[in-house]
DNA sequence: TGCGGTAGTGTAAACGATTACAATTTTCAT
DNA sequence: ATGAAAATTGTAATCGTTTACACTACCGCA
């Protein structure tokens, strides 16, 4: 490895010099920047990023901590995030806590002891900022589900409003037996719930069902399987997220009932296969690319002042209207 | 920050001492030990990873640099390696290179820099092993696209195996005019595409087309739509990842053809929603827990004896039958 | 002429760990 | 009791940077 030393050697200055010159912070006489920079381009020298991490105290990288890596939603936000680095020049690096605490914690201190500049991630449901050694110190933007905290930049859903929007979707097309599957691992469910039980108050309705289960496809196949084999089964499933769709989704298929017909199928999240099966999925679209971004900004926003007094940005999703959900 | 020093002085020993004790591999006076876990305990005492790598310039992290993050392939890949990773003791920083040599090129020195132990990844069509810098330096994996060099260790489907008990498949179901969409951008279409035809071949067919095309959803589409659009259309379409699956699937909905009776769709990795359409689609699924999971052991294998020689592993997809390519 | 200011550079002390080497104490066979 | 070997611990160098501080040279101005 060649290290700032041999630069220094072969250019014929002191170290000092040459941090100087790559660093650009103070004046360099141009004869003497040129000489180091022939030797560092001769010597094809990088500097070593821990080295400076040590010193400095810290990096140019920002931690980003999904709980699936799997959900296409994570992935759409872990692009916008790293396009969104990438034009200040921080790296990104990607973390899978799969809803495990533990697994989070982990890769907190990992990131921590990292010294990335901040973190944007997405906390499990027992996540408690306030108990975590890390808290004042590092930089932390949290998105997709809220955390009880009024002193963290969070970047969050409008996700009462957007699932009122589409239960009276569901309504307005003449479902009137509604059950709703949402996820129990994040406030994130329990909001889209509060937004379908109000809806449903808003018509004179009750809910059909509603069930707090593990997000995940098996999770909302069984669930789904059980409701659609009832007697009286519902003519709506309203799903809050991508897994439980598909779970859901399944079900009506193999329960031989037709979508949407016998039974309306909607979600969240426009995933690439939501437009393809027949009938096509309605679901509420998350700007996933302006989550990633803003949360992003906000992120080196407090990375530059830490002292700004948080910000909680409600973005809105969009519905977008097909035909699993047209009407009977 | 409670430093080594710290505790060294919480404890009544020196910094080696606790350096020792913690790395557990030095004989310890029982009681000295006692007095410096206590002392860990109450500061809540982390080492630096930063410090520590500087000094023994190497760290418990690998990389994983994939062309694309969003594709499911591949983070079903990131989860394995990261499973697999985890029982060693070894965090997974994944990088997204979004097809760009650029990215690469700046994520591969960017992981070289932070001394990651190891990398695993998939190269860019153009990536030359041997002009890079960190090319005897780090321990490589290479995943997924096979590269020109006999001295890295490789994981890799026998794509050519796969492809033909894919054509094989539909010819056997009596598609007769089979079309082939390739990506362009990796080794593994090439390789796809060769075991396409050597199965036409085999059974005296002629291609009834071929396209090399960027492995994107919406070329995918426009490709198929316009092959779908001519008089004498093909009755198959074989795709070479499920990125152009997706697309072609679309367009053979869009275009109000009949799947399986008008037209076969097929391709390759199991996808969520691949079960989920109707009818839902043949693919050859590829062993992504194995892959990930034996590139991982590849990679410990190497950074354990670094001149061991190296090894390609070939793995096998299977076929799963489904309603896509049923017949006429 | 003398003096404050600035440009340009070097010296050396950090950052927080690990570890070769040395020093001290114990153990134990004779 | 004694010396060699083993056990236990400490001292200090080291990894590759950055940067506070010190120093020299030179400039401009009274």
């Amino acid at each position: 490895m060649t290290s700032i030393k041999d630069v220094a050697k072969a250019a014929g200055v002191s170290t000092a010099t040459v941090s100087r010159v790559l660093a650009k912070n103070a004046p360099i006489k141009p004869e003497t920047r040129d000489r180091v920079l022939k030797a560092v381009a001769d010597l094809n020298y990088r500097p070593n990023l821990i080295a400076r991490s040590l010193r400095v105290q810290k990096s140019a990288k920002i931690g980003l901590v999904v709980s699936d890596i799997r959900n296409p939603f994570f992935t759409a936000i872990g692009r916008a995030v790293e396009d969104a680095a990438h034009e200040q020049g921080y790296s990104v690096l990607m973390c899978n806590t799969d809803e495990d605490p533990d697994k989070e914690e982990m890769y907190l201190n990992l990131l921590y002891d990292e010294n990335v500049a901040g973190v944007i991630f997405s906390p499990t449901h027992q996540f408690d900022i306030h108990s975590q050694t890390y808290n004042q110190k590092m930089p932390f933007v949290v998105i997709d589900r809220a955390i009880e905290s009024n002193d963290v930049d969070m970047v969050l859903l409008d996700n009462v409003a957007a699932a009122h929007e589409l239960t009276e979707h569901l309504i307005n097309n003449g479902y009137k037996k509604l059950a709703g599957l949402f996820g129990d691992a994040s406030t994130t469910g329990q909001e889209r719930s509060r937004g379908f039980h109000k809806a449903l108050k808003d018509h004179q309705l009750n809910p059909a069902a509603a069930h707090f289960i593990s997000p995940r496809i098996q999770q909302g196949y069984e669930t789904a399987m059980n409701l659609l084999s009832q007697p009286n089964r519902p003519d709506a499933i309203f799903t809050s997220n991508s897994m439980l769709t598909a779970g859901a989704y399944k079900a009506a298929r193999d329960s031989k009932l037709n979508v949407p017909k016998d039974v309306a199928v909607v979600g969240f999240d426009d995933t690439t296969w939501g437009a393809l099966v027949d009938p096509p999925i309605t679901v509420i679209e998350q700007p996933t690319e302006e989550i990633g971004r803003t949360a992003t900004e906000l992120l080196f926003q407090r990375i530059q002042e830490p002292s700004r007094s948080p910000k909680t940005v409600i973005l809105k999703g969009s519905l977008i209207a097909r035909g699993s959900s047209k009407g009977k």
